[in-house]
DNA sequence: GTTGACCTTAGAGTTAACTCTAAGCTTATA
DNA sequence: TATAAGCTTAGAGTTAACTCTAAGGTCAAC
């Protein structure tokens, strides 16, 4: 039996976090002290380290809620249940990674261009492309693309 | 000169949010009617476009204020403090694409594991993935690498 | 028996970037 | 002239996941 700053070393949680967890659903101490303070048995921290296991696989607390229902009684829900949550999740991670790489690659455009000097910015490549509203950009990163494939 | 109707229309952005912006210092109109509705010229336009431009690259409103400092006055800053800025944010999104990377092989593993049928969800391997902390992910995503590597 | 560390709760604050509402003018159209 | 569309402001609400505070009870050690 876990005092809540012995689950939360064990885990790497805050207490302010575990307490939340809770407050939302998602874990709960299966024993309380007389004096109201919170005991957890070792199934406690399983499910306390599920969720943070798919906290960090990048579900959000939505999503854990409705996977830990399912982890209670597997025998009421299927796999295909599992993967549908899975593969939402996988959808949005993908679209955030599309978004993200494309930043990427305008931002890493931007930094070519420059020379990042002391010079005045007058002439700065980066405010210009901003300003043309990245036009140039697209040339740059065309011309990019033709010289990675004739190399 | 524009109502602000006609630049969110032409730009795309909310009424609201361009008040949101004004608000935030990042933008204004140059005139007002005598009732004190806004109107655009061509120069507020372009720093509306400025703006845009610049959040869609990533960049957060505070870092478009800096921006927008340097383009008023490009004279008085340098070509470093824009790399600078640009630096900094293309750090900032690559970390978060590595994380980003790093959830969806997760994901794709899980997915791959699972028969996602009407089955119960008994042995799902998800639901035992996440229950081990992901080891078992670990161990498949080292097998995956090394026949990638053979192939 | 008194520190000081730890626990409790309810509830407020944080962050970023919107998004919306209410109450009241203004303007264009019929 | 009446109606509807559009404008104004201040300020509240949204989202997710914490993070922190205040006020007070508990417990181990000296």
């Amino acid at each position: 039996m876990l005092k809540i700053s012995e689950l939360s070393e064990k885990t790497g949680l805050t207490a302010h976090t575990l307490r939340y967890y809770e407050k939302h659903g998602l874990i709960n101490a299966s024993n309380r002290s007389e004096a109201g303070y919170r005991f957890y048995t070792d199934s406690d921290v399983r499910r306390v380290q599920f969720v943070k296991t798919a906290r960090n696989t990048g579900f959000s607390l939505e999503d854990i809620g409705q996977l830990l229902s399912i982890r209670v009684d597997k025998l009421s829900h299927s796999c295909q249940e599992v993967t549908d949550i899975t593969r939402k999740k996988l959808d949005e991670v993908s679209a955030k990674l599309t978004e993200l790489q494309s930043m990427q690659q305008t931002l890493q455009l931007l930094l070519e261009s420059c020379c990042g000097g002391p010079e005045n910015a007058t002439h700065c490549s980066i405010m210009e492309a901003l300003d043309a509203g990245l036009l140039l950009d697209r040339e740059a990163a065309s011309r990019t693309e033709q010289q990675g494939e004739t190399k």
